[in-house]
DNA sequence: TTTAATTGTTACGGTAAGTGTAACAATTAT
DNA sequence: ATAATTGTTACACTTACCGTAACAATTAAA
């Protein structure tokens, strides 16, 4: 899953689980969102281990938002979901060759995709999960 | 090659050109910079089609800039060289499913990338060569 | 205590994408 | 003519990704 994708996906489960008053198992969300069961567990364990939401293992167990929708910050779920860093914007130090045309520019685009990072993240912090099911209904309700 | 390495293997290319008095083949800006020939004249064909280099093809020929460093835009170079959205930012509508789960939160993220893309092309757009050639020579010189 | 359901994790085969290289037609200066 | 060079296509190789399956661990309920 491409990390977009893995936002998305998460994004559409916690949506879900918003909705939902009782905890929910991994085949009701898959049926309802489309996502295959076992790629939800996967992003679910991922965002129980960062406090997102909380599982329930065992009959009748299933998982829940463990916060507010108005403290799940989207910044904390893309950060929950993926190690790497934020949409693939390092720059692969490929070439053997340590010339100045590799080293030091090298060194200036991982300073730029930082930069490019940071500004994105600022701007995931500022959406909560509430803003996205207020946005996305809009159109729906 | 990622986005990423394609974007700073040309300015490398670039870098390289911009030192040259005289237009340089493939293979000897493969040879300084490390990057493979036929990779290099890929790239380097791409920026030609948008007149940031000229090329001349038969015995002599070679590649050289075709406007001064500090008009050529970082952002111009992403453009040419990417034909897809910066930095893989469009979230793949994989999921057949087209519920509410799907289809309005689907078209959020899809917002979402577009204007994170439009943050960092507007980055992009205030970079010119020649600063990248600056920056990275102060470590040099 | 047994049973059934569910998470969390690992494994795996199939498919797509990226990589590096080679090859060669088209072109052009000498 | 000849040699050099770009521009493009092709290809094998590797790597990454995807979806699914499988199953141990766990737990509520009967």
């Amino acid at each position: 899953m491409s990390a977009s994708t893995k936002l998305s996906n998460s994004v559409k489960a916690l949506c879900y689980l918003a909705d939902s008053k009782k905890p929910c198992n991994s085949i009701e969300i898959s049926e309802k969102t489309g996502i295959n069961a076992s790629k939800l567990r996967k992003l679910l364990s991922l965002l129980c281990k960062n406090q997102i939401v909380q599982s329930n293992k065992g009959a009748f167990g299933g998982f829940s938002l463990n916060k507010n929708t108005d403290e799940i910050l989207l910044q904390e779920i893309y950060c929950a979901i993926e190690d790497r860093k934020a949409f693939d914007l390092h720059s692969s130090l490929e070439n053997k060759n340590n010339s100045f045309y590799n080293s030091e520019i090298n060194k200036y685009f991982l300073d730029l995709f930082e930069n490019i990072q940071v500004d994105i993240e600022k701007k995931m912090r500022k959406i909560t999960l509430k803003e996205i099911l207020k946005k996305t209904r809009t159109y729906k309700r």
